[in-house]
DNA sequence: GAAAAAGATTGAACGAGTTCATTTTTTAAG
DNA sequence: CTTAAAAAATGAACTCGTTCAATCTTTTTC
């Protein structure tokens, strides 16, 4: 038997984690305790640690996930997006936005978020920030796109355009996680008042 | 003698929250147990915890007062922008970033967001995420202004633009804050990157 | 196939933030 | 001035994340 030991410790890394997502997203981040989660997973808390450095990085694994499920889905829509400024961006970051809520609660996003910040050297959180980074990537390569057909005015910065874009879409869906009434409607009306008026200024087309 | 006790109250505050700042800036916020801050400030933990709602809100505390320094310098380049769109910009965003760090370190920083988005209904949270919102507030009215004199186009909408730089701007900052060996100088260059171009769209005042 | 080496697992012990029943101090009332 | 009531201070005890020396399991060697 080649790999036992591969094998083994495969099948308890994915228990660790599908316990925790199970604990986190059913009672909260700070409610699921180590203990808990390591009784489900069927190891034990010291087991878990070779695993995982802290709590924290085993929260950022599971939405690394999230957000690697989120990009396929936006390259799909940068190959061929909407031939209008306004409404491909819309149709980007619905994309982001509606996907965000499928696994993850808003508290999730929230300790995730603060994680990356506060430990930014943490080998997970570095995974977070580089797919932050292709994220903000994607939506560069969105407006490229669209200069490249034409609907986008031939002088604009794409790239810097793209990166503001990002940061704004960015920033509001922190400002959605701190707000748990706030619904995903709202979110994706507040960002769309914010970027249409830009849209404007960069497209070739004119709107009536 | 009417107000000993209120007297004593405001005094310890103040001694824990400079205790605190002292320690947190000398070893950083991990390092600082809460025996330290409570026996530098001449009180008991547990009077400590009659304070503050726990360590975090101690630290929120020092970068609320930062805060509210940087508004204030703030509003006086608003009262009196430079009457170019990308400079104004500039002014303003050095004007923040370069107190940002003369009172806080980056570690501080980090701690600060990581805590505000993480609890974002504990009361100092709140005042921390008000202040944000005057920032941004403040961002949008030097678009604003600028309109007014005729610098900026008439049709742009001010209020979604500064918005929109100051996500950007505030984004960056965070950015900032994880690499510990990014100077602010590089800091003020890339966001410069970012926002010339766009500067340029809104702008009446063509620069040659 | 037995023994040695390497790799993983384990859970008790540790450290630091937080809580709360008790004690002390201040104010108000008589 | 004495005493009762209110407010605040105190620190030992508790919780939970994290560590690490001892133990067990798998692989390699001969």
């Amino acid at each position: 038997m080649a790999g036992l030991r591969a094998k083994q410790k495969a099948d308890r890394a994915r228990r660790i984690l599908d316990a925790a997502a199970t604990l986190f997203r059913e009672g909260g981040y700070d409610s699921a305790r180590i203990e808990d989660i390591a009784e489900m997973a069927e190891v034990s808390v010291g087991t878990l640690y070779n695993y995982y450095q802290n709590k924290g990085d085993i929260l950022v694994a599971t939405v690394a996930m999230e957000v690697t499920e989120v990009l396929e889905g936006g390259a799909r829509i940068v190959a061929n997006p909407p031939l209008n400024v306004a409404e491909a961006l819309r149709t980007l970051i619905a994309q982001y936005y509606d996907h965000s809520l499928v696994y993850l609660s808003k508290e999730m996003w929230r300790t995730a978020m603060a994680i990356s910040i506060q430990q930014p050297e943490t080998p997970l959180s570095r995974r977070y920030t580089e797919l932050d980074g292709q994220l903000c990537a994607q939506v560069a390569r969105l407006i490229e796109t669209l200069q490249a057909r034409g609907v986008v005015h031939a002088g604009v910065d794409a790239r810097a355009m793209g990166e503001v874009f990002f940061n704004n879409l960015n920033m509001m869906f922190i400002e959605f996680c701190k707000v748990d009434a706030m619904p995903l409607e709202a979110l994706k009306a507040r960002v769309n008042a914010q970027h249409e008026p830009i849209a404007a200024l960069i497209s070739t087309v004119k709107i009536v």
